[in-house]
DNA sequence: GTAGTATATTCCTTGACACGCATATGCCCC
DNA sequence: GGGGCATATGCGTGTCAAGGAATATACTAC
């Protein structure tokens, strides 16, 4: 289970992985939002941490579980070279993701690591 | 075999899509190339042309194979949430030692926990 | 036609995982 | 310190895909 492209196979980690966009999450709450069995989450939470895509901290009994960014950024360098290609092929209907890439103006909504 | 993910999860189809960037490639130059036996290339050409990340033309004997974009686009739309928050990342550290505040579990006893 | 080349397919074996279930560990509170 | 909650891990099983070898199909040229 090397790649990062074997984790993201997996549609319960890429599940998981959605959900965590929003904000940190504990395994409970995983579990509850995506109705899988707890160790389900738990083994899958394990692959993605030693992957690098999730870290975990730990709160009382709870473990909240975060993203971290170097695997997408993985997964998007092997995208790099069929972008060129595709956008050659359709970019007259392409503006909505070639765009986004510069676009972070607003929303102060960065999240403050609290203590 | 459904998913895009599950497409790319294998090294063997990444190298030849990788292959195909370039320009479009017979099943013997693939072959030769990859250093990979006939019935494996074909085998995995044939799971690329049914996931819609390659095309091909007939030549004589000889299959053409050609890339595909739409496949690819899912790959990156699914990856387009992920690219906000970690670009959020990026720019706020922008060194690799992002770190160093996460790992001391079990050091210091000063630990607070109020909620 | 036959021989030869290029590609596809079939069969079989093997090895990864994913899952369910049970159980273990860790942490809190009374 | 014992009971209970939150999370992790071990084990057994089933499934499914990858790889190898042999063979089948398709097309060409003579």
């Amino acid at each position: 289970m090397a790649s990062v492209f074997e984790i993201i196979a997996e549609p319960n980690r890429r599940a998981i992985l959605g959900l965590l966009v929003s904000s940190e999450q504990s395994v409970g709450e995983i579990e509850r939002r995506l109705r899988m069995p707890q160790p389900t989450v738990s083994k899958h939470l394990r692959v993605l941490r030693e992957a690098g895509f999730v870290e975990s901290t730990v709160d009382a009994q709870r473990r909240l579980y975060r993203l971290r960014p170097e695997p997408f950024q993985k997964v998007d360098a092997w995208l790099a070279p069929f972008r060129r290609f595709w956008s050659a092929h359709v970019d007259a209907l392409e503006r909505h993701l070639d765009r986004m890439d510069q676009s972070t103006p607003a929303k102060k909504k960065t999240r403050r690591r609290a203590r």
